[in-house]
DNA sequence: CAACTAATGCAATATTGTTGCAAATATAAT
DNA sequence: ATTATATTTGCAACAATATTGCATTAGTTG
């Protein structure tokens, strides 16, 4: 694996994420940031922090892709096997970091990475 | 609800869905109609289609949008609850239509749909 | 067949994501 | 601290995907 560094940018982007209580896309990310860094340069430090399990992706059923720091991400044993959750009227995403779904896939099919959101109204929209 | 009605372009675009084995993307409908109709008029069938629910969508971890038709749809006690599975070597989605995780959300958050995605290697690509 | 309205095509535009390359900068070695 | 290096960044250009307005076409109903 290639050596990756810590940048300004690395650092920002990292903390953003840490720091939101709800997954953000790359363009909520490129607001938070108030042009503080390319759009490229957004797009390429998000892959290298996914490549690095520092995030984690989910992607709402509209196909917006989010990125959300979990407790379980940067730890040794990570795995981000929790469902997420859309709100259709605010649009947030949250991790639901406690909601492990259990399913049973033919054996014959490698696992690598999963991908869980419900749409609905969150408790705050009701 | 508006009436919606049948036209020529909606009942070929629902045969090749429900013809198709694998979840198909808007691009790949496109190709496989080969410039029968319009790329927009694709995308507003395509809304039209799950409105009615004689299709479902299904997004990869990639933010890639696939369409499926589905036994389940089209009957009255329709659910997506399935778990769809992406290969990262042929890029191929299919329905696991036997496979449904079970899950324990909050109640307090009103589930409308849901979309279970796994990315790995297909039996075929193994 | 006439009237009504949904659906389509087209053009324009918006949004999202990717690539190549030169310049800048983090890291390790001296 | 200075230098050597390879990664990272910004910029520009481009590609892919999705949306909107409006005039025209074509289902559907009576």
């Amino acid at each position: 694996m290639k050596k990756t560094r810590n940048t300004v940018a690395k650092t920002k982007i990292l903390n953003t994420i840490s720091d939101s209580k709800i997954a953000l896309s790359h363009s909520e990310i490129h607001e938070l940031l108030d042009d503080f860094c390319d759009r490229v340069t957004i797009y390429r430090v998000l892959d290298r922090l996914v490549d690095e399990g520092l995030i984690h992706k989910a992607v709402t059923i509209e196909g917006v892709v989010k990125y959300a720091a979990c407790h379980t991400c940067s730890t040794d044993e990570h795995h981000h096997n929790h469902i997420h959750f859309s709100c259709e009227q605010c649009h947030t995403v949250i991790c639901m970091e406690n909601v492990e779904p259990v399913f049973n896939m033919p054996k014959q099919y490698k696992v690598h990475s999963v991908n869980f959101t419900l749409s609905g109204i969150c408790p705050q929209c009701s």
